[in-house]
DNA sequence: GTATTATTAGAGTCATTACTCTAAAAGGTC
DNA sequence: GACCTTTTAGAGTAATGACTCTAATAATAC
């Protein structure tokens, strides 16, 4: 792998880790046991890492929200859609932790951002339009545009959320598990438009993502379940 | 004014209009026309400052969420709750746009925030029960919790959502039309619970805040409602 | 007035961090 | 092997920013 691209995944690796504000140009460069300058050779700046980044994620992120042309949309398409752009929020998770002050910080990205944020909500509300057309929720073109803006807050936030709301500080173990509680939050906000015809499997589905509710320990009731998992 | 209330002010004057990051210490004397030492006289770090502002913004926010207990909910309490909330949730809108990185530095701050969370989040749950029991919705347990929690997130995220999305970069001049687009959308979070009823009634409201979408103009078409407006 | 305490000024410190500069090594080509 | 380009090392720099220290001034008590 090229040195550039160790750079780039060590970057990552340790933003997500500590976030980016904490991590500086020089521990990258220790991480992977080279020199200041040489990671300056390969990057003219931080920012230029972290557009790299960008860019990676943009790409990964607008894959995963394209739409079928020659088929209908399905109940299953809809979890397929969740997975995958948890996953990538989670791969790329300190972009929107830190997203306010990157964008502030360099103009070419925020104006980047932004035409990746109309994509992003544009596709989303061909989803819901496929997902209308396919019989499995019933919902206006208005409440389409306010649902996709909710889905995208909710979705790139819900990390943010986590980590300021979890009550052990070490979070980073645990991440598959939750991913499920975004999911079934999701879910709830489309839930209302599901047509009699397909209301039972999708919530079915949706059961299926019903999260331990973390946020809602309190530090004693954290210990009990603690020990309730240990005892059963 | 007391020092110690002057150097809370401006520090929530600053720390609003240019985030937390980057504005200094030694910013928040000079401001002030005090020395360094002065400040640190008044509160031992830059923490405690924040801190302090966190205890304000606290009380704000738990005065808002009360239920009244004498008397039903009505459709035009919803809107004083939303107005409220997002207003103040602007006058410390510093806070949840660099949270993560405030509670990853201060232990103590972070429990408290986590239970200020779980108290909100139950004051939300309790509004949307007695609107439940006013008849102005009709929704089940479950999907109260769910719904609260997507409320959260939706109302805490919509400033930063903003921050990332509006193509102007000073946007601290026109906070209150972006307000209404955070009521319309927490509005739509519900809207699918009203019963026939209420429906009308706070569709109605709710068309009071149809946001011109800003976030979704482009360079081009920005510069042309601007032009349009210049026009008419 | 004098003693005591509360408040303020402001120069200075120390750690941090993004980034530069020079020269050496490695790799490729003929 | 000589020449040239690419890559790397690592010491160093300049700016920044949170915080400290000492001494002066104001306020208060007696």
């Amino acid at each position: 792998m090229s040195t550039k691209e160790r750079i780039l995944d060590a970057s990552l690796q340790l933003f997500n880790e500590q976030g980016e504000r904490k991590v500086t140009t020089n521990h990258i460069a220790a991480h992977l046991a080279i020199s200041p300058g040489n990671l300056y050779y390969h990057f003219k700046n931080k920012q230029a890492i972290i557009f790299a980044l960008f860019e990676r994620y943009e790409s990964r992120v607008l894959d995963i929200l394209q739409v079928p042309e020659e088929r209908a949309l399905q109940p299953l398409d809809k979890l397929r859609y969740l997975q995958d752009i948890f996953t990538g929020l989670w791969d790329y998770r300190f972009m929107h932790r830190d997203m306010e002050h990157l964008l502030l910080a360099d103009a070419e990205l925020h104006a980047r951002y932004r035409a990746f944020f109309r994509l992003c909500l544009n596709q989303v509300q061909q989803i819901f339009r496929g997902l209308n057309a396919a019989g499995i929720i019933r919902i206006s073109e208005d409440d389409i545009a306010s649902l996709a803006l909710n889905t995208w807050i909710v979705v790139t936030s819900w990390f943010s959320f986590l980590r300021c709301n979890l009550l052990s500080a070490d979070v980073d173990a645990i991440s598959p598990e939750l991913l499920r509680g975004g999911i079934y939050q999701v879910f709830t906000l489309e839930r209302p438009y599901l047509t009699d015809e397909y209301r039972e499997a999708m919530n079915q589905l949706q059961q299926q993502f019903v999260p331990r509710p973390q946020w809602l320990e309190t530090e004693e009731s954290a210990e009990e379940s603690v020990e309730k998992e240990q005892r059963g």
